[in-house]
DNA sequence: GTCTATATGTAGATAGAC
DNA sequence: GTCTATCTACATATAGAC
């Protein structure tokens, strides 16, 4: 494994562990016994190597998206879908926590406004499939107002859940959740899509 | 006013201006024109800083529900107490993007659990009565998915208005989430209570 | 690419004079 | 209460050996 990988890897773990801001680039160097000389060559800010550690992430969410898009629609497919994002976004929690560093990054090297757009793109697709194979319908609730409740669960589950349940491991925590999601998504289920909620409630 | 409510009062604008990452002592020391020394003696350690201005938020909020439990119970009065909330929230919300700096003081100084069961609580109460006058019905969705939607959407909104509309100002972000608030409320309202909505919408 | 050594600026925090 | 002076730790940057 190469170093600069070792490096991001080591700080998601320490990320996750004590947060970003109880964090140094020495701890990171120390634990990896590197000189924190090295990490500098590899990652000349701590913002960098933010960067490439959301870089890292949203690789792995797009992968999980691609996946879906590669089989046929359906609630229950997609519920996995959700489900295996929130395990990555479990994954690199460290890095959402640290949200008042990770704006200054946001803002200027990473372009959210595009990943928001993709992503509300996303949702939209997919809602309209669902409806298409019969599995939602959106008559006493909006679609629009869905992908809003969507984007905004994506993207605010994980800070609650370490604010509010932070004795909870990883599968607790995504059970918690995809219950919660589910009991949203029955005001908008056929029958047919209900047999698909069964499992997460 | 005391030198220790200007500084809780400054470093709040601080906070709000550049986030909590990116303001020091120093800074707030510095636009007080006292010294950095002086700062230190009334808040020994930033997160007593910090815990002194929680302390604010908790008790502005405890007097919104006061006056709101003072009244008649009644959607459109507790959908004006949620705004009031929220526009506290925004006053605020610095503190709220630091998650990460906050986090070990809601696990010490601050008794996070306490607020969160009160304010579960509160909710249950207000949703019962405004049952029981007729405006709220949970036929389709339950009573304790709409508590645990608006747990979550209370915690997390401003978390999501920083990031994905950090360019808009206070009263375009309330307008936009009551929006969102209230359609959500569309699934539990009875006709009587879809009245109190329509403003919102 | 990787490392040591080192330098600078700034952070939070403390000690002691007034 | 307020100040100056100072301590320690951190992020960041650079020079130069291997």
């Amino acid at each position: 494994m190469k170093t600069r990988d070792r490096i991001i890897q080591t700080a998601i773990d320490l990320f996750n562990e004590r947060g970003m801001y109880k964090t140094s680039v020495r701890d990171i160097s120390q634990i990896l016994a590197i000189s924190p000389g090295n990490l500098s060559y590899h990652f000349s800010r701590k913002e960098d190597l933010l960067t490439a550690i959301l870089d890292q992430y949203r690789q792995q969410n797009d992968q999980a998206y691609t996946g879906y898009f590669d089989g046929p629609p359906g609630l229950a497919r997609y519920l996995d879908l959700v489900a295996h994002l929130l395990r990555n976004a479990y994954a690199y929690r460290g890095v959402f926590l640290g949200l008042d560093e990770l704006r200054s990054v946001l803002g200027t090297e990473y372009d959210y406004g595009a990943v928001e757009q993709k992503r509300r793109a996303f949702l939209e697709i997919i809602l309209n499939d669902l409806e298409m194979v019969g599995d939602l319908q959106f008559v006493q609730v909006g679609k629009d107002f869905i992908i809003d409740f969507l984007a905004f669960f994506q993207r605010c589950w994980i800070m609650e859940a370490m604010i509010s349940y932070p004795h909870l491991g990883e599968s607790d925590l995504i059970h918690r959740y995809m219950g919660f999601l589910a009991r949203q998504f029955m005001s908008i289920s056929t029958e047919q899509g209900q047999a698909d909620l069964a499992i997460w409630l």
